[in-house]
DNA sequence: TCAAGATGCGCG
DNA sequence: AAAGCGCGCATCTTGA
């Protein structure tokens, strides 16, 4: 066994081969979700597929056949004998192959919505000042100008009717139409891809998709028991602080901002924080803000100011605890034994890190449909889930300092390197002095000791740690303070930051050293040198390259190794949140799981930057931690860094 | 009455 | 007028 020759390859000029099958499904959506293959009630309507002019079985034409997930073994023998498969939004296409009997693992995807994607750098996500450019594939021919889809089954389909209820042959007109622009498309977006050096991008996205696929497929899994006394451990404090919140308002609505606002500042006589010039700091449509934020800032000196502080700190957390996660948990262990899934988007953010969504679930115990995705799930419920197998661990493998790191590499800055690599070195605490104008070595000497007044000076920094990195500049004389330092202590960071706000003033866009581009059409200097979009400018390129280059690389690299090494049933991957990895172990492989994270967050990441990339990630060492524990969250981390050259430091300690 | 917008809050 | 970035979901408000 070995890793797929396109892996092992890492070159992404494999997407210039015309040994490929353009692939499109119809599916039953009787079910829901758009006819996702993860319910298994739904059901694959009909496949349409064409041969690339190199693939051995070149026919010139497209096949069509209706029929089940039973009947598409040409189809897969077809995948099989070609370099690649192409469909529009693969991963869709992917999950119902693997139920095909297709392996995942062998088969790399170019999805051509995910190269539309790339192509459009950020602009395919649209923020304040500009929508989003779209990536259906509708779309992606109407920018082209080709013809547009049969308008009565394009408009049948939008409007949610089910295919298996539209006359065959309309539905397979459409299938193969989407087939034939998909290649096309695939086609156009070849040439620009190359000529502007983006085709490893669009490689990284869709090497990711395949591991994606699979995961999408294991969903995370709930301890019944903990969920259940969990939930009526909140259930009990929602009721009693309600009771309490009632008696303070008089049964205002405490969910709406505005009742709150006229109770907290026409009834208990709070005064509105305001900016220096003593404008009031007020929400986007300048109402009055209520939010967790401003209430922690408001000075409450009369009993009732403090009682509604305490009160609505609570109760806002547990309301939100068990209308946005308990009631779905606990829904999920009682009607569907504790397995929930949800989806990975791969087109929607500006950074082209992931996005997750939940989907939509009907519970008889609720009256709506609820959702929950899987990167904002509560810290504090992380402990509520486990393995579905009885014995098993949740081990969790994330990039240490991963952001910092990257932005040292970023602006090659020697201060930011020496901190990575000192032991004495705390970020949190490096602000703390900063902001509190005290000296950094007596404020560690004291932490260590145990100071309480020291340890929570750091925990009030931790916030504030991090902001400069990201552009942040304003706030109170400490903050400002901090920011200050931070700027004077990272100065090639900062000075590459600056740089990237110079080219993005003269262009209009930023190009990356790995090649993803970033546009700012709207960017503009004011005469008082006050640069709009210079906050974005400052994030983009360290969010990109952590959460969507180097993280997926090690992810794909992690799937391919566990199957690599015939662990497939012992290492199960069910999530990835941004800079992590999280799966379900059988007690036998916890040091294969460890052996892998290391070296698919490390090593395997420097050498596919360099050989897909040319970029050479040898400035600071990546690092993993590894906790391992019957549920998620739970155990001591381990820390390895592992240098570009091999060196290995186990938490802290040179390692053999 | 219903959809879109606003607000708030969870995560990295 | 001031501003760290990126998301998705629940709830309330707004406006046609």
């Amino acid at each position: 066994m070995s890793l797929p020759p396109f892996l092992r390859d890492m070159d992404a000029s494999i997407y210039e081969s015309d040994n490929y099958v353009v692939l499109d499904w119809e599916t039953d959506t009787s079910h829901g979700d758009h006819g996702s293959a993860i319910h298994p009630a739904n059901g694959i309507l009909l496949g349409s597929w064409k041969l690339g002019k190199g693939h051995s079985s070149y026919l010139g034409y497209t096949t069509s056949q209706f029929g089940s997930e039973f009947d598409f073994d040409e189809l897969l023998r077809h995948i099989e004998e070609a370099d690649f498969l192409i469909a529009h939004n693969a991963k869709y296409e992917l999950m119902w192959l693997k139920r095909c009997g297709l392996d995942l693992h062998k088969t790399l995807v170019y999805d051509t919505k995910i190269a539309e994607y790339v192509l459009f750098g950020n602009l395919a996500a649209g923020d304040k000042n500009m929508a989003g450019a779209s990536t259906s594939l509708d779309m992606c021919c109407r920018r082209r100008y080709w013809d547009i889809k049969d308008p009565v089954v394009d408009t049948m389909i939008k409007h949610g009717i089910n295919p298996i209820s539209i006359p065959r042959p309309w539905i397979q007109g459409r299938c193969e139409q989407d087939v034939r622009d998909t290649e096309r498309l695939y086609l156009d977006q070849l040439a620009r891809l190359q000529s502007s050096d983006r085709l490893g991008l669009v490689f990284t996205r869709c090497l990711l998709t395949s591991a994606l696929s699979s995961m999408e497929f294991s969903g995370m899994f709930l301890d019944a028991d903990r969920v259940q006394a969990e939930y009526l451990d909140y259930k009990a404090q929602y009721l009693e602080l309600t009771k309490k919140m009632d008696a303070l308002t008089g049964g205002i609505n405490w969910r709406s901002s505005l009742q709150r606002a006229e109770f907290m500042y026409d009834v208990l006589k709070f005064k509105e924080l305001t900016y220096r010039g003593g404008k009031p700091q007020r929400t986007e449509s300048g109402k009055r803000k209520t939010d967790k934020n401003t209430l922690e800032k408001l000075k409450a000196s009369t009993p009732e100011q403090k009682e509604y502080v305490s009160l609505k700190a609570k109760l806002g957390a547990v309301g939100d605890a068990l209308s946005k996660n308990l009631e779905f948990f606990v829904g999920t262990v009682d009607e569907h034994k504790g397995l929930f899934h949800a989806e990975f988007n791969q087109t929607v953010t500006a950074t082209h890190r992931l996005s997750s969504s939940g989907i939509r679930t009907q519970f008889e115990a609720f009256d709506k449909p609820k959702r929950v995705q899987f990167q904002n799930l509560p810290r504090v419920f992380k402990r509520l889930f486990t393995s579905r197998n009885e014995g098993w661990q949740i081990c969790e493998t994330d990039g240490s300092q991963l952001e910092f790191r990257v932005a040292a590499h970023l602006g090659r800055d020697d201060q930011a390197r020496m901190d990575i690599l000192d032991p004495d070195f705390d970020a949190h605490l490096t602000s703390a002095a900063a902001m509190e104008d005290k000296d950094y070595t007596e404020l560690l000497q004291r932490y260590r000791n145990g100071d309480k007044w020291v340890k929570t000076l750091r925990q009030k920094a931790k916030s504030e740690t991090f902001k400069p990195l990201y552009g942040g500049e304003y706030g109170t004389k400490k903050q400002m303070r901090w920011y200050k330092a931070f700027a004077e202590r990272y100065d090639s960071l900062t000075a590459a930051q600056k740089g990237w706000v110079q080219e993005v003033l003269a262009t209009r866009r930023l190009i990356t050293e790995w090649g993803l581009r970033f546009y700012w059409p709207y960017a503009k200097v004011s005469n008082t040198g006050y640069v709009n979009v210079k906050r974005a400018v400052a994030n983009y390129p360290v969010q990109s390259l952590a959460t969507a280059e180097i993280i997926p690389i090690a992810v794909f690299y992690f799937w391919h190794r566990v199957m690599d090494e015939g662990l497939q049933d012992k290492i199960i991957l069910v999530n990835s949140i941004h800079d992590s990895l999280i799966c379900e172990v059988h007690p036998d492989a916890i040091e294969d799981y460890r052996r892998i994270s290391k070296q698919a967050f490390t090593t395997d990441v420097y050498e596919y930057l360099e050989a897909v990339y040319g970029v050479k990630f040898d400035f600071v060492p990546l690092g993993v931690g590894v906790t391992v524990g019957s549920h998620w969250s739970e155990g001591e981390e381990e820390n390895y860094d592992i240098f570009y050259d091999g060196k290995t430091l186990h938490n802290g300690v040179l390692a053999a």
